[in-house]
RNA sequence: UGGGGUGUCGCCAAGUGGUAAGGCAGCGGGUUUUGAUCCCGCCAUUCGGAGGUUCGAAUCCUUCCACCCCAG
């Protein structure tokens, strides 16, 4: 079954049941397998979970009997994530550190590492395919349309993934728990992970709290009702409905109220009633320059968006400008098209790329 | 100071003698490798205060307090 001379494969073990098993399953085909363990934020509070995921990491490269490396790149996911990270809340946008995590450090400078570690390939447990073509790998969605997360990869340099596995491609969820148990790994049951990656989940309005500071103004409805004031504009997002903590209004409709627009000239955030949320959407967006993933079909041409993580596919016509961005027409008006956030680019299964909204028109 | 009106959960708001609807907000949980959205659950022994009538009052009466409007 192993073959004579096997390739070594890098896994980035997160202390995972993912993670996990994929380097088993690269182990199953033969490969040779390094475990690669990142502890990427270093903090002293309650919500970081990366001592204990490190020591599942260990115990899952016991079970395997693989090679487990330990590596911190916590001053480059500083420097090139969450310092970005906050620059983009600071203009009021919100980013995804995801996307950006996975262009710079684990597809950026990890796979470099796992390179130096003497592997040809670099592997992790994303539910994402990569298939080979003539014009170089290409990015499919995950098998398990419930868990695809091909949406945090648009943003990775195209390159990068000639030499990158994704064993969970075709797999679902449930059946990666099933091999985890079968296979005897202790994380087999371990829940999934949610929140910034290597930050993990918080109480986010307070955790931006720690570095923006505050700037109050007024929420006001798009006729100019002060309804009341807000923390300041970066601590609220587009489409956002808790937090704003206002109620209701005499001869008001009695609905929830979402925050429609930021005004930057005013400090106003702009909210409007769930009933009028039409008079907030937009038809187009612009992003920044895209990362092409696969070549784009034409100049301009029909496909599918995803301008946050499990949205159903939007169709859109894209438009390609010279300056490298793209122009989006979808079909139908958007709600809350969010400056910061990623616009993906679908062909049927193919991600074609992902570029950062720039702004809704 | 006269005349009128209103005071029910943080905000709206039902309830006019039979033992406090609902919505929003908030809190808790679920979904989720961003931020959001979404879903589920919790949330007034008490109706501006004090008396009184009644078997029984947020609902009737008296009085006090607060706020609003019109006069001035």
């Amino acid at each position: 079954m192993r073959a004579a001379n096997p390739t070594r494969v890098v896994v980035g073990l997160s202390g995972g049941v993912d993670s996990a098993v994929a380097a088993l399953r690269l182990l199953e085909s033969g490969h040779e397998v390094h475990g690669l363990f990142m502890s990427n934020w270093d903090d002293e509070d309650s919500y970081c979970t990366s001592a204990q995921d490190y020591q599942d990491a260990r115990a899952t490269a016991r079970e395997l009997g693989i090679v487990l490396h330990r590596v911190s790149f916590a001053l480059e996911y500083q420097q090139q994530v969450f310092g970005r990270f906050l620059a983009e809340y600071r203009r009021g946008r919100t980013p995804n550190p995801d996307v950006l995590c996975n262009r710079e450090i684990k597809f950026g400078i990890c796979q470099q590492y796992a390179q130096r570690l003497g592997g040809k390939y670099f592997a992790t447990g994303h539910y994402a395919r990569l298939v080979s073509s003539e014009a170089g790998p290409v990015l499919l969605r995950g098998s398990d349309s419930a868990k695809d997360q091909s949406y945090f990869l648009c943003g990775v340099e195209r390159a990068k993934f000639a030499q990158v596995m994704f064993p969970l491609g075709e797999l679902t969820k449930t059946e990666v728990r099933v091999q985890a148990q079968r296979a005897g790994l202790a994380v087999y049951n371990k829940a999934d992970s949610t929140g910034i990656c290597f930050i993990g989940e918080r109480p986010f309005t307070e955790f931006l709290g720690r570095y923006l500071p505050e700037s109050p103004g007024p929420i006001e409805t798009i006729a100019g009702q002060v309804l009341g004031q807000h923390r300041g504009l970066p601590f609220y997002t587009l489409g956002q409905r808790g937090g704003l903590e206002v109620g209701g209004i005499p001869g008001g409709s009695g609905d929830p109220w979402y925050v429609a627009r930021k005004d930057s000239e005013r400090n106003a955030l702009i909210v409007v009633a769930a009933r009028d949320r039409a008079a907030a959407t937009a038809q187009t967006a612009r992003t920044c320059v895209m990362n092409w993933l696969s070549e784009p079909p034409g100049e301009s041409f029909e496909a599918s968006i995803k301008v946050r993580y499990r949205q159903p596919d939007q169709a859109a016509t894209i438009s390609c400008l010279p300056d490298g961005s793209v122009r989006i027409l979808f079909e139908t008006p958007q709600w809350a098209l969010t400056p910061g956030q990623t616009a993906a680019i679908y062909l049927r299964d193919r991600c074609l790329g992902g570029g950062v909204i720039e702004e809704s028109l």
